[in-house]
DNA sequence: GTATTGACCGTAG
DNA sequence: TCTACGGCCAATA
């Protein structure tokens, strides 16, 4: 559970990410102990919306939708936040705190 | 091989 | 409370 590249790792954290939850790069940073990578985390990412990740639980610390754009539509994301139950404004959570996840709770 | 950028975060002023 | 700067690791030019 090793060999696994940073970008399996995160892969395996935000597939664990329950319905209508969202959580934070740093959070998943600092759950992966990679120190406050944060930036590995969205540049993995990256690469997750081409496989099946829900990397549209995936938020900032600010809870603003900042890849909306890396998704095959900019609505994808809030559009299947929303569907889960998260309210979406402004290319942002709403009740962050109520939504947010922590990496940390699935152990 | 060096410089710049990136779906970011935390602290300081 | 808001703005500015540095730090982190890896990829790309």
């Amino acid at each position: 559970m090793k060999n696994q590249d940073f970008i399996e790792r995160v892969h395996e954290i935000v597939k664990l990410i329950p319905e209508g939850r969202v959580t934070s790069y740093g959070a998943i940073a600092k759950y992966l102990a990679t120190g406050m990578s944060s930036r590995m985390v969205g540049w993995a990412m990256k690469h997750s919306i081409l496989s099946d990740v829900p990397a549209h639980r995936v938020l900032n610390r600010n809870g603003q939708l900042t890849g909306k754009l890396a998704f095959p539509t900019p609505t994808y994301m809030a559009d299947k936040l929303r569907a889960e139950g998260v309210e979406v404004e402004n290319d942002k959570v709403k009740n962050l705190k109520s939504h947010y996840w922590d990496p940390s709770l699935d152990l």
